[in-house]
DNA sequence: CCATTGCCATTTGTATACAATAGACTCGGC
DNA sequence: GCCGAGTCTATTGTATACAAATGGCAATGG
C-alpha cells in the first residue's frame, strides 16, 4: 500500500496540472482530504510539497490558492529552463560515462522511430523525450540542479505545450537532440581541454522556447545549438 | 505569538547553519520535537520546508539527514547561483523603477560607509549587501526566480563564507555593486535596443565566487563584470 | 448611505494517540 | 562461526480532536 500523502500529492498535483482545478482557485485542506479520501494531515504533506513545486501559493494567511500564470511568468520559466538544462548538458559533457551516452543514443533513437513514421506515437515519444532529459540530468550528478529543475520542467504551461506539439516540432526536437548526442565526447578523451583537435568542454546546445505573439508557444525545445 | 512550526522551522536551519547539528548526521522528528518545545505536527511541517531549501534530505525510507556538501556539490551551487543572480539582474535591469535605483544605491551607499573606514561594521555591511540582493531580485518581479535562488543563498557553505569575510574582499563586493548600478539603464531610456548610444539591454555584471584548491571559499562575489 | 463593531462560519495550526514500517538485534539451527 | 527467521525497538505515517485565527456578514450607530 503505498502512502496516503504521496496519494494525496499525485491526485492534487494531477488535479491541478490537468486544469481540473482552475488556477486561482483557493483550495481548502479539507475539501482536498475528502476528495482524496484521507486525512488532511497527509493533505498539508502534500501541499507543503506542491508549495515547493510552485504548483500552488499561499495567500498572507495560509490560505492555498493555484498558481497563476502570466506571460511574463511565462518567458521566465522558459528562461529559466534553458539556463538550467545548459548547466545540466555542461556538467554531463564532463562526466557522462559509456553506459549514458548508449542510455541516451537509445532514447533519441526511440523519439526517432516514434515519429519518423506514417502516424507518429506521440506518447511514446514524448516518454523517451522525459527520459532523454532525465538521463542528461542524471549523468550532470547534481541534486541541486536536479531539485531546482524539477520545479520548472511540469509547470502546467509546459506541460500543456507538450501536448500539442505537432509532428514537426517533434522531430526538430529529434534532430537536436542529435546535435547534443554528437557534441559529447566519448569518456577518456576530455583531457588536456582538447579533443581530437576540438576544444574540449564543447559548447553545447542548448534549450529553447519560441512564444508567439499571441502568449501561446509553439515549441519548448530541448537542446538547440546556440 | 508567532506559529509553532515557523519558530522550529528558524530553530532547525539556525543548528544546521551554526553547524550545531554535524552535516550527514541523522536527526528525528521526536528529538527535535523536544528540543524545539513543539509536538511533531510542527517539526514535520517545518521538515518539509528545510527539504525544499535541501538543507536535509531523505533516505528511501524516508529518515531525515542534515545534508553534506562534497567539493563537486559547492562549485555547482556557486555556478548556479552565478547563472540565477545574472538572470535576476537582467530581469531587474527591465524593469526596475527609479524607486528601486534609489534603494540599490542607498544599500550600497551603506555599504561602502560600513567598510571604508578603520574598523569596519561587517554586519552592517553583510546585512545592507543582503538587502542589496534581496533588492535586485526583488525587481527581477519573478516568484520563480526568488524562489529558485533563496534555496541557494543560503545554504550551510556559503553562509559560513560570508562570515569570513575580510575588508579587501567586502571592499570588491562593493565596487562590483558600483558596476552593476551602473550598467541599470535609468527608467524610460530602455526602448529601441539603445540607451544613448550604448546597446540595450546592457551587457550586465554577474556574480563570480573563488574556490581556492582546498576546496576553501576565497571570495563569493556578487557581481563582476564578465 | 457608509463605516465600525462584534459575531459566526470557515479554515488553518497543534497536540496526541495509535498504526505501520524499517532496521537492529537475538536466538537457534546448521 | 555463520546465516536466517523472528522479534523488538525506534521512527515515521495517519487520523482525529480541539484551539486559534481569519474573513465575511449583519447589526448598529452616525
Amino acid at each position: 500500500m503505498t502512502k496516503a500523502s504521496d496519494r494525496a500529492y499525485a491526485a492534487i498535483r494531477t488535479m491541478i496540472l490537468s486544469g481540473d482545478i482552475m488556477p486561482g482557485a483557493q483550495i481548502s485542506e479539507e475539501a482536498l482530504a475528502r476528495r482524496c479520501a484521507v486525512s488532511r494531515t497527509p493533505v498539508r504533506d502534500a501541499l507543503r510539497r506542491l508549495e515547493a513545486d510552485l504548483l500552488i501559493r499561499r495567500n498572507t494567511s495560509q490560505r492555498v490558492f493555484v498558481s497563476e500564470w502570466s506571460r511574463d511568468d511565462i518567458e521566465d520559466a522558459f528562461d529559466l529552463r534553458a539556463m538550467l538544462e545548459s548547466q545540466a548538458a555542461r556538467r554531463a559533457a564532463e562526466r557522462i560515462d559509456a553506459d549514458g551516452l548508449v542510455r541516451l543514443a537509445a532514447h533519441n533513437a526511440a523519439m526517432g522511430e516514434a515519429v519518423h513514421v506514417e502516424c507518429p506515437d506521440i506518447a511514446r515519444f514524448l516518454e523517451h523525450n522525459r527520459a532523454f532529459h532525465e538521463a542528461v540530468l542524471d549523468a550532470a550528478r547534481s541534486p541541486r540542479l536536479a531539485s531546482l529543475l524539477s520545479r520548472l520542467v511540469e509547470q502546467p504551461i509546459i506541460w500543456r505545450t507538450a501536448q500539442n506539439y505537432d509532428r514537426d516540432h517533434l522531430r526538430r526536437s529529434y534532430r537536436e537532440h542529435e546535435e547534443l548526442l554528437e557534441a559529447f565526447p566519448p569518456e577518456g578523451r576530455r583531457v588536456g581541454g582538447v579533443d581530437h583537435g576540438r576544444p574540449y568542454p564543447p559548447r553545447l546546445p542548448c534549450l529553447s522556447g519560441c512564444l508567439s505573439a499571441a502568449g501561446r508557444i509553439h515549441h519548448l525545445n530541448l537542446y538547440t545549438v546556440r
